[in-house]
DNA sequence: TAGGTCATGAGGCACGTACCTCAATCCAAA
DNA sequence: TTTGGATTGAGGTACGTGCCTCATGACCTA
């Protein structure tokens, strides 16, 4: 185990040592540096892995003596979960700072694939090494973002993913998983069956998507006395999801539940209220937001599944981190929960 | 905002220079070194406050020269959450050790206080600068606690605490809101009411105290249908879990319900499954482990409350780090979030 | 006033890696 | 064999902090 005679941790002299080659060319190697013939590239790896040695990644930041610039690009407007989000973010950036990562924010019109795409386009490698946006499904997102990574940036999706362009890594919940934990929630309060009414933000978004594909999967397969109307989309605003879901209600005297998959959730609460039906109708919707807590604490929402913001921004940053270091993508990241919130659990 | 021309961060440098004093001075101050008159120590406060300056933590760990010593001290047996959990600490130890984070494990005797406290007796203060210990309600830890931190060592409590000790952080769930949590889905499974039963390990660990605390009050407050049966123990151990659910079950035919707030879910699906009644009985259990997994599967277990292991010894290292490195108590970590499970949400 | 203690300053080395320059060597093609 | 580019070695400095020694001055007490 311990090739060193004492116990002390390997450092790159061991490993020239080790491989009989120059500390330069343990370094030509570690960091991808050209110069070095295949074969002597060889048995330095080998020796890095039979002393295994791990790169002493505080002092390699110190040594940098450069921070990592990272950019957040995140959705404006009344999305109460995307405030969380960026208020999650200015509260790593001091924490961040001191781990040598500087944080720059931009907020962007919502649901606008174009913003997002010129935003990306605006990137400069000299003041951005990775970018981490909150993405949405259009073609010319995906052109820009191959761009961007052409251009040197590393690119990652939070919240809603982009799967088919060169984004990096995605850091968010499994929304599939999500959208069935909502329908296997749902079918057990309602033993009896019923009506449910599915609302979403957009189905461009690939988060949203995914949920409604999950939810109505788990609905068929196992409550088949559950019937689901809509998706209906609100574009996770306020007031438009507010007339939608009154003409729901008054469409649909006997509706038994509703699944808000989507944000807008103050105007949910608000229909409900003033069709003085809440608390008779089971609602589960996302993200512990004030709106939903007040849903909670009234009644009117039974359960919000939440995907921690702090927790997604602790995770990307980690992940950045490792990607703009290590180089090999094979970062180990741990996956984000899915949280559940009943209004005796708020915290 | 930038007090120093450039946008570069502050160094300890920097602070001398604000704060009119040499090097060494600030260099006492920061690491409480003795030597330094209450006044200069403000100057010196005031300009690290003024300047904002952040020690840079790369930096310092790498001029210590010294790793971080860290005992996780965790019952053994065959609780298999915590299997799960030493598992987990074993996955994190290389990441650790290339941030000067230096694990070592023990195991103990399950639910034996004096175990525990003989373990923290032997810690040296030369090898273990943080014992992280998943506490027992009992004087004789507490009095090991208080010793062990006497000596030097910080203590921090992992998944049950031990509020009137000296351990200076807890890293766990809020196992109150865990057991508010199951009453609140029990109670939502059950609109025409019943009986439910508690099963506990130990009402001397501190955790399971807590949920049936939780649980009782949301059942008591919400749903006056429901009755409560027990709580009954069964030692976190399998087969002792199965003779009690046998029995109890022969004696409430019309049983409805089944929190298990414990471990020893192997036990409690097998005596369901013995009965004919798994999948006509509610039950909700705690942390995904085999049994639940596969009492999930077989639609024996309903849902399953988690606490993340892997995400709890994150933050168990991200404190103990601060703790050692910082020494103000005020590091800031967040809470481990309460995962749940149904069978349509596995990973 | 002499001797002592305490507070502070000045300076330097160390930690492990990144990145630079310059010289030396190797190898293949001419 | 010569030439020239590719490869490797040797050695240095820098990053920001921790920790050490030594010198200096201030202040107190006998």
């Amino acid at each position: 185990m311990n090739e060193i005679g004492l116990s002390r941790r390997a450092t790159v002299h061991d490993v020239a040592r080790a491989a009989g080659v120059s500390l330069a060319t343990v370094d030509r190697v570690l960091n991808g540096r050209p110069g070095v013939r295949a074969a002597t590239a060889e048995k330095v790896e080998a020796a890095i892995a039979a002393i295994g040695f791990q790169r002493d990644l505080s002092a390699s930041l110190l040594a940098r003596a450069r921070d990592l610039k990272l950019t957040f690009i995140i959705p404006d407007g009344s999305n109460e979960f995307m405030a969380r989000l960026a208020e999650a973010v200015r509260r790593r950036a001091s924490q961040a700072l001191s781990e040598r990562m500087h944080i720059q924010t931009r907020r962007i019109k919502p649901l606008d694939g174009d913003a997002l795409a010129h935003s990306l386009d605006g990137l400069d490698p000299r003041d951005c090494d990775c970018a981490i946006i909150v993405a949405s499904q259009a073609p010319s997102v995906v052109a820009a973002v191959d761009a961007a990574s052409r251009r040197g940036v590393v690119v990652m999706t939070l919240v809603s993913d982009l799967p088919d362009s060169q984004r990096r890594h995605f850091i968010g919940i499994d929304n599939v998983a999500a959208g069935r934990t909502a329908g296997a929630l749902l079918g057990r309060f309602l033993p009896q069956g019923g009506k449910v009414a599915v609302i979403a933000g957009s189905l461009h978004l690939r988060d949203h998507a995914d949920r409604l594909a999950g939810f109505a999967a788990v609905l068929e397969a196992e409550f088949a006395g559950v019937a689901i109307i809509g998706p209906i989309e609100g574009h996770d605003e306020r007031s438009q999801t507010a007339t939608l879901v009154g003409d729901l209600l008054a469409r649909h005297p006997d509706l038994a539940g509703v699944y808000n998959l989507g944000a807008g959730n103050a105007g949910l609460v608000a229909a409900l209220q003033a069709s003085g039906r809440a608390g008779a109708i089971r609602v589960i919707a996302h993200e512990l937001t004030e709106p939903t807590r007040r849903g909670l604490q009234s009644g009117a929402i039974d359960v919000v599944l939440d995907q921690n913001p702090d927790g997604e921004i602790r995770a990307a940053l980690a992940a950045a981190r490792s990607l703009a270091l290590g180089g090999n993508g094979s970062a180990v990241i741990d996956p984000i929960e899915i949280g559940i919130f009943l209004r005796d659990n708020l915290r």
